[in-house]
RNA sequence: GCAGAAGUGGUGGAAUUGGUAGACACGUUGGACUUAAAAUCCAAUGGGCAGUAAUGCCCGUGCGGGUUCAAGUCCCGCCUUCUGUACCA
């Protein structure tokens, strides 16, 4: 009987579905195994060749698991929401629903022939209102939390309203927009209750705000970053603008400092840790102010502390100094009536330490403004204690006993009422962002990006045309313009100087559009022998150079390098190596209060809402122009029907579109928008959510897939736990990747899950290459010539495609000439033996290039297991590999020949005699091989290892049960059909997938004796069989013996003779 | 520019800690079977030189050095390709 792969795989595959072998139980005394592959977007294309790779390893890696003894979790859905299905739908009105049910019945078909042990009844799609009704719960959560940086982690709002109430946002240390006002708890309290909303939004993890977005005009929706390639939209490839738009957006910066770290704890390929740890950007430096030097600038008689100068000082609260740190140790003791509070503001300034109950501020002396603040802090009720750092670092004990006199002999000053001394600010400043402080000294001018806010106010009269021509040149290069010409160095000079915080030297103030208003402040300190593009700005305006570096030549370019540098030329950092150099100059920065040590991130918050009809709504409407959320027990609010799924025509989102889009509030359901008079009835939002949402948590859905009442339960979500296994594309390292991990730590901070990061092991399969297939047309002809006859003549490549090209590269012409009708008439010029042959390269699989292989056409010829066995003999899974189907005869074949071990002619056959040892070395041999590769994710070199045992069991003409029983258990992860087929035959009625992975037993390899190979000066000559327990002695006087060794060695005497032993001989001399 | 990965026969790739380079396949060539084809089976297959032959020798893992008895593997310096990312201060 041949080996009828066909009739098998459509046996199995049904037995599969009907006995639910691959269902998972979340109640098992088994160890749990969670094995998950990226679910897959329903396109209407179907699957291709490429798609099922890391299906298939992960599959046969599951498998495994379960050979193993373990639970294995090993689901699969469909990421169903998305913007082809949408597109589609505008050209055709075709729902959207319609076309991806049908794509998701193709995509199913498709998988399922392909024999995966997926557990189909924990299926889940993002587009189902049962699924989706969780991640609009999950975006309820999101808006009731806010980010507290003391707790490092997201907390309830209402956590956040309860201090407002007690004491205002003053010591508020959140993750949180820029521009926020200051207020008291009385204050708060007497806030409207729409003001006081206004002010939560700001707060909140997902939050609504006037930004600017990347909106593309040609597919009428907004982009986030890793959406825009080059300046233009990743899908289409269309042309992206700036532009000012109200959206969701979600506070994911509050988390990167976590995605940073969560990184060192997760095994996850190196490349895309690295890609991750860019995207989010951490740079460590200082910020600084530079005070800009104008006598005619107006003056600033402000008193209060702006969000920003409050964000400031709270950095440098983190940061305490030595003595700082020492006094505080001793003073937080101190509970009750004369509880102590570390850098606390007190009007617009911070003092080291307070006890508001007795109005006694505990302060360093040695600070710029004493005067000023001491004035400031009598004014306003306080006693000022003074102390220095040498005092607490020789008795701490001491300076806490004068404070202790403070406390007891402390007097009631009355607050004078008079008015209050202005604390002027005699000019702008401007803030920078360095790594650099160390350099600070080798500051000559200053850059502030065009678009930054001082520019107009700094100008001076004599250089305003200049600076405003500047502004119009570079505000008309688009944002492609700029980043493709790095190379011309353009800026003008503002007239304005700044003064250096150190030296007290004037620093020329230029724009230039090299500095982006987009990172840091949107300036930056130039040190121009420090930083080439300083360096070519400096240059090339003529402005000074100084050398701030010990024994470095600068006359050609900047010296960049950190390592091994010594600081000169820089008052108190001269002769400071760059690493010292950092620290003194940040330490003295923050003390003389012109600046403070800062972690920047280059991470921004996600914009989360899609002027698209096809996502998930959000569950919102707006009250009085706030939003509100809709409760857990209303949703799912579900995707209402259209018309059309275009934006209207006052240029809302298509959900514009809807005529039953209003939320009754009283009734709590949605209903039509002519209700919309009724008091109680409120408009509904109109964006939609982005693709990354529904993909974001889906990995926990699949614990517990049905559940009504929670996205998964308690009990399922300890049992599970994380992923295991994740394998999937690289393509989503700065997506889905970052998204997911982020609302996996929210949802971990929150209670909702058990561990924070949702993937402990992630591998990359690498991309499957076409082979694409050319012809050639001589150039104006319609004569086509074989690839051989090209030499002389001028010809242009034409892809055409790979279904009509045949193993040897020989091109049907029949079939190419009925392809297209500027073909059909055309004259082919064939080689002399007749034959028409094409070129080939390797591309991208894409429809575009017509090399695209359908897995449906590789599993009706070679079969399921064929296809997955040579997927996996390709090359190595992370690498990328060309598919070239002539290939897959071979593992074809090696299949044929497995059939065959079982088979006497057709008489099925099997041995029940005990086998040989060397059909048990054969054996045990591979068992090893194997499960070393499986454990390394190596499964092309485990086919390779199958090969050679079938190669080996047929030449020993091995048919016995105790051979070839282990041998089945061992292809069957990779080879699932023919390996039940034939255990089946061989009597079992429980399915292999069940059964015990065979033991690797030692024993059966130990050999008695070794092939030497005997090498002359490292070179091998030929080989020598000894026994290996030979020693080092009798080894060597039995090669020297040898005849091939004097004649080899010709009459010379070795110098040095080396002998590992079982592993080889080397003769020296 | 920066970061990462990789360069091995005609092709995909193998070589676990430095120890017989090219496993296993594809392709090609020759042969068997067949009216023929497909399928199957057998043999050869890195390049070169010498020899009727058995066989022997030389070269060979991107390039140039080095360490070592021994290097595809380790070190130093380059080149090329791919991927990601970019005036990030």
């Amino acid at each position: 009987m041949h080996y009828n792969f066909k009739e098998i795989e459509e046996k199995w595959q049904n037995h599969w579905a009907k006995n639910q072998t691959f269902k998972a139980s979340n109640d098992s005394e088994k160890p749990k195994y969670y094995v998950l592959d990226m679910f897959p977007y329903p396109s209407g294309a179907g699957l291709h060749v490429g798609h099922p790779l890391g299906y298939i390893a992960s599959d046969i890696y599951a498998r495994y698991k379960r050979h193993k003894g373990y639970n294995v979790l090993h689901p699969q859905g469909y990421d169903s929401f998305g913007l082809p299905a949408e597109q589609y739908a505008i050209q055709t009105g075709q729902h959207p629903a319609k076309t991806t049910e049908e794509n998701i019945k193709t995509y199913r078909r498709q998988l399922d022939q392909i024999g995966f042990s997926f557990d189909w009844s924990r299926e889940v799609r993002t587009s189902n209102p049962e699924y989706y009704k969780w991640t609009q719960w999950i975006f309820t959560q999101l808006f009731d939390s806010w980010y507290n940086k003391d707790s490092d982690k997201a907390e309830d709002i209402s956590s956040l309203i309860s201090i407002f109430k007690k004491e205002g946002n003053l010591n508020i240390n959140a993750a949180a927009d820029d521009e926020i006002e200051v207020f008291t708890a009385d204050e708060w309290k007497a806030f409207e209750k729409v003001k006081q909303e206004q002010i939560l939004l700001k707060y909140r993890l997902t939050f609504l705000s006037d930004t600017e977005v990347n909106w593309c005009p040609a597919l009428g929706t907004v982009l986030a970053n890793d959406e825009i390639i080059n300046g233009v939209s990743e899908r289409g490839g269309h042309p992206v603008v700036r532009k000012k738009m109200t959206q969701w957006s979600m506070r994911i910066s509050a988390y990167a400092q976590r995605l940073l770290d969560g990184l060192d704890a997760i095994d996850w390929p190196q490349p895309l840790k690295d890609s991750q740890t860019n995207w989010i950007g951490r740079s460590q430096g200082a910020m600084v102010t530079f005070k800009v030097d104008s006598s005619t600038l107006t003056e600033n008689t402000e008193t209060k502390l702006s969000y920003k100068a409050l964000e400031e000082i709270k950095e440098v609260r983190s940061n305490l100094s030595k003595s700082e740190s020492v006094l505080w140790n001793k003073l937080k003791g101190k509970k009750g009536a004369i509880k102590f509070r570390k850098k606390y503001t007190i009007g617009s300034f911070l003092v080291d330490y307070v006890c508001l109950s007795k109005n006694i501020i505990v302060e360093f002396s040695g600070k710029k403004d004493e005067k000023i603040r001491t004035a400031y802090f009598n004014e306003e009720g306080f006693n000022v204690l003074y102390v220095t750092n040498e005092e607490v670092e020789k008795n701490v004990e001491e300076v806490i006993s004068k404070i202790n006199d403070a406390i007891q002999f402390s007097t009631e000053i009355p607050k004078t009422t008079k008015e209050k001394i202005s604390t002027k600010k005699t000019a702008y400043e401007i803030s920078v962002f360095t790594t650099r402080p160390d350099t600070i000294f080798g500051v000559s001018f200053m850059t502030l990006a065009p678009e930054h806010e001082l520019v107009s106010k700094i100008t001076t009269d004599a250089q305003k045309t200049e600076v405003e021509n500047y502004i119009r040149a570079t505000a008309k290069r688009s944002e492609r313009d700029r980043m493709a010409d790095v190379k011309t160095i353009s800026g003008a000079f503002t007239g304005a100087y700044a003064i250096h915080p150190f030296s007290g030297e004037k620093v020329q103030i230029w724009i230039g559009d090299y500095v982006l208003a987009g990172y840091g402040t949107g300036a930056v300190m130039a040190v121009p022998c420090g930083d080439q593009r300083d360096y070519d700005f400096a240059k090339h305006f003529k402005i000074p150079i100084p050398n701030i570096f010990k024994d470095v030549n600068i006359a050609e370019e900047a010296h960049t390098n950190k390592e091994g540098t010594t600081i000169s030329n820089s008052d108190f950092l001269s002769d400071l190596s760059y690493k010292k150099a950092l620290k003194l100059s940040i330490f003295e920065l923050e003390k003389q209060k012109i600046g403070y040590g800062k972690v920047n991130y280059r991470l921004r918050d996600a914009v989360f809402s899609r002027q698209r009809y096809w996502g998930e709504p959000f569950p919102v409407y707006y009250k009085d122009g706030m939003p509100q959320m809709i409760a857990a027990k209303y949703l799912p609010i579900v995707l209402p029907e259209v018309e059309k799924y275009l934006p209207t025509e006052d240029g809302k989102p298509p959900l514009g579109n809807a005529i039953e889009w209003a939320w009754d509030s009283r009734a709590k359901k949605v209903v039509s928008n002519e209700k919309l008079k009724n008091k109680t009835v409120y408009p509904l939002e109109l964006n939609t959510m982005p693709g990354w949402a529904g993909s974001s948590y889906y990995f926990n859905r699949y614990m517990d897939p049905h559940n009504k009442d929670e996205f998964a339960s308690k009990a399922s979500l300890e049992y599970w736990k994380e992923v295991d296994l994740y394998i999937g594309g690289s393509e989503h390292a700065t997506g889905h990747l970052l998204y997911a991990r982020f609302w996996q730590k929210f949802l971990f901070d929150k209670g909702f899950v058990p561990v924070d990061e949702f993937a402990k092991k992630l591998i990359n399969q690498g991309m499957i290459l076409g082979t694409s297939a050319f012809v050639f047309r001589e150039e104006g002809t319609h004569k086509f010539y074989s690839k051989g006859l090209i030499q002389d003549k001028k010809v242009q490549p034409i892809h055409t495609d790979v279904s009509f090209v045949n193993a040897s590269d020989e091109l049907d012409i029949e079939a190419f000439k009925n392809w297209r009708e500027e073909f059909k008439h055309a004259e082919f010029i064939a080689e002399e033996d007749g034959t028409f042959k094409v070129s080939r390269e390797v591309e991208k699989m894409s429809k575009s290039k017509y090399n695209v292989v359908n897995p449906d056409n590789i599993c009706a010829e070679y079969g399921a297991d064929s296809l997955r066995l040579f997927e996996m003999f390709l090359g190595p899974l992370e690498q990328a590999k060309p598919w070239k189907t002539s290939g897959i005869s071979g593992v074809h074949s090696f299949l044929k020949k497995l059939w065959k071990l079982f088979y006497n002619e057709d008489v099925f056959l099997i041995s029940e005699e005990k086998p040989t040892v060397e059909e048990l070395k054969t054996l045990h041999k591979t068992i090893k091989k194997v499960e070393e590769d499986i454990e390394n994710f190596s499964f092309n070199t485990s086919v390779s290892t199958f090969m050679i045992a079938v190669n080996e069991l047929t030449a020993q003409k091995c048919n016995k049960r105790d051979i070839l029983e282990p041998l089945l258990l061992l292809i069957s992860p990779y080879a699932p059909h023919i390996a039940e087929e034939l255990w089946s035959k061989l009597g079992h009625e429980v399915s292999i997938s069940t059964e015990d992975f065979p033991i690797f037993e030692a024993k059966h390899l130990v050999e008695s004796s070794k092939n030497y190979p005997v090498s002359f000066n490292g070179k091998m000559r030929f080989t020598l069989e000894l026994p290996l327990d030979m020693s080092k002695e009798d080894i060597e006087k039995t090669v020297m013996a040898q005849e091939k060794t004097q004649a080899q060695l010709a009459g010379r005497t070795p110098k040095k003779i080396i002998i590992v032993p079982g592993k080889i001989i080397n003769i020296v001399g």
